[in-house]
DNA sequence: CGAGTGTTTGATAATGTTCAAGAAGCGTGG
DNA sequence: CCACGCTTCTTGAACATTATCAAACACTCG
C-alpha cells in the first residue's frame, strides 16, 4: 500500500479522550460570553461530534468558494494565504484554536483567499454560525459577530505592519498577536507558548525574506526580547514590546 | 472675520445645480443591480436630500465609533487610516464615489480606524442601508452586501501589494485599482481619471517614502506605463499592466 | 510678492534580498 | 540503533531596493 494512502487515512477522526477535551474547548469559547440558548446549546452539541480532523497542508476553504459551511477550529493552526504568479505567497491571517472559518457576515459572502491547514487542524461544523451572525439576539450570534469583528481588526494590524513598520516591529508585533490570542483560549503557560510556524511562514506573513526573519529572531533573542526553545517561545516584558512595536489589540 | 470660519461656513451644501446631479449619481449607484423597491425608493430619495459637503482633511468617522450611520460618498475622495505614535501613517483603503463609509455588516460594528476627507466630500446619509445589509430580499441589501464585499477584497489587494510587491507593482497595482473602480461609477474619460491625491498620500498608502513614490511613477511615465498631466492620469495597456503587476479586482 | 505646500533631484545610508553552502533536526526504513 | 534523505535553520558575502537628508524648484493663493 503506497505511504501516501497510509497517511491519509489516519486519524481522520480525534481518538476518544481527545475528541472529549476538544468538545470541552469548544463549548468553552462559545461560551465566553455568556450560556447559549437551549435549542442552541443542543444544536452545537450535535454539531460537535461531527468533528474530524485535517492534514497539515490540506486545503480547507478554496479561494471564491462559497462561505456557507462555518467550522470551529479546535485544535492546530491554519493561514489564509494567496499565491502570486510566479510563486511568491502572501499570509493574510492566521486561524488559531477558537476562531472560526467559512463564515461571513454577508449572506452570500464568497471566500477572498485560499484557506490552508498549517498543521493538524481539527474541525467541528458548526452551520448554526452561518444563520445566527443575522440573529440579534443569539448569543451564539454575539460570539461569531465577536470573531469576525476580531479578524477584522487583525487584517487592520496586518497592514499597518507590512506598510510602515520595520522588520522588529513586525514581528514583535505578529508575536504579541499570538500572545494575545492564545491567551484568550488558554493556550498560553507561564508565557511561553507553542509555534508550530517554520520561519518560511513567518516570512510569508510578514513580507520578509526567509533570511532575514532569521536574523531578526536571532536579534530579538540576542537582545532577550524573546526565548525559545524547540518551537516553545516566550515573550519577554509585554509592555515593552508592546511599546516597540506600537500594538494594540 | 477669522479665515477659519469664512472657511467652514462655505459649502457645506451644494448648489441647486450641483444637487441635481450627484442625486442622479446616487440613483445611478443604487440601482446597479436593479430597481428599488417602493418603499426603498422613497426612503432614499427622502435621505438624499439630507446631503451635505465635509471639508478636506474633516475626519469623517473616528477609529471606534459606532459604524450605524451610513453615508454614500458622491463626490470627492477619502481615506480609511491609522497613525503611528511616531507619525507614521498607514492607509488602509480609499473611498471613492459610489462607496459608502459608516457600515458594518456587524450589527455593533465599530470602526477600527479613521475615516477622513482628502477632497471636499458630498456625503449622503442613508440609515436604511444599515437595516437592509441584512435583507435578504432587498435590492438596497443587495447593493450594500456588494459594496461591503468589495471593501473586504480591496484590503485584501491591499496586504497582497505592501506585503509581497515590489515598489512598482504597488503603484500599478493601486492605479489599476482607482482606474476599475472609477470606470465603474462613470469617473473615467477616455483612459484618463483625475488623481486628486498628493505624492505622500500614496506614499502612505502603498508604504513607500515620498521620494520613492516620485521616483517611481516618474520611471513609469518614461517607460510610457502611465501619463499624466496635472491631476489626470491615464494609463497605458491595461492587459499588460495587470500582467506586471499580477492585478485580479 | 511671500508663504506654504507639493514635487523633483542628488548624495548617502539603512534595510532587506539573493545566492550559496553548511549545520542541525527529524522521521523513515534497515 | 544507525544511516539516509529531507526539511528547516543558520551564516557569509554581494547586491538591490528603498529610506533619509538636504536643497532647489514649481505652483497656488491671499
Amino acid at each position: 500500500m503506497p505511504a501516501e494512502i497510509t497517511r491519509a487515512m489516519t486519524r481522520t477522526r480525534p481518538d476518544r479522550a481527545e475528541a472529549i477535551r476538544l468538545r470541552e474547548f469548544a463549548l468553552h469559547c462559545l461560551t465566553r460570553h455568556g450560556a447559549l440558548g437551549a435549542l442552541e446549546g443542543e444544536n452545537v452539541r450535535a454539531s460537535l461530534s461531527e468533528m474530524h480532523i485535517s492534514r497539515p497542508g490540506s486545503e480547507l476553504i478554496a479561494e471564491g468558494a462559497r462561505l456557507d459551511k462555518p467550522c470551529l477550529l479546535l485544535d492546530g493552526w491554519g493561514v489564509r494565504q494567496r499565491v502570486l504568479n510566479d510563486g511568491r505567497r502572501q499570509i493574510f491571517s492566521f486561524v488559531l484554536p477558537g476562531d472560526v472559518i467559512g463564515l461571513s457576515a454577508r449572506r452570500e459572502g464568497t471566500a477572498v483567499c485560499t484557506t490552508v491547514a498549517l498543521t493538524e487542524a481539527a474541525l467541528a461544523p458548526l452551520p448554526l454560525l452561518a444563520e445566527a451572525v443575522h440573529e440579534e439576539q443569539s448569543m451564539l450570534g454575539h460570539v461569531a459577530r465577536d470573531l469576525l469583528s476580531q479578524e477584522e481588526s487583525f487584517l487592520y494590524n496586518q497592514v499597518l505592519r507590512l506598510g510602515r513598520q520595520s522588520a522588529h516591529e513586525r514581528m514583535i508585533s505578529l508575536l504579541l498577536e499570538f500572545h494575545a490570542r492564545l491567551q484568550r483560549v488558554g493556550f498560553v503557560r507561564d508565557g511561553s507558548f507553542a509555534l508550530p510556524l517554520t520561519q518560511e511562514i513567518l516570512s510569508d506573513a510578514l513580507g520578509l525574506s526567509v533570511v532575514h526573519t532569521n536574523r531578526t529572531l536571532q536579534q530579538l533573542k540576542r537582545e532577550h526580547l524573546i526565548a525559545s526553545k524547540g518551537s516553545i517561545i516566550s515573550l519577554g516584558n509585554l509592555e515593552q514590546l508592546a511599546e516597540m512595536a506600537d500594538w494594540r489589540l
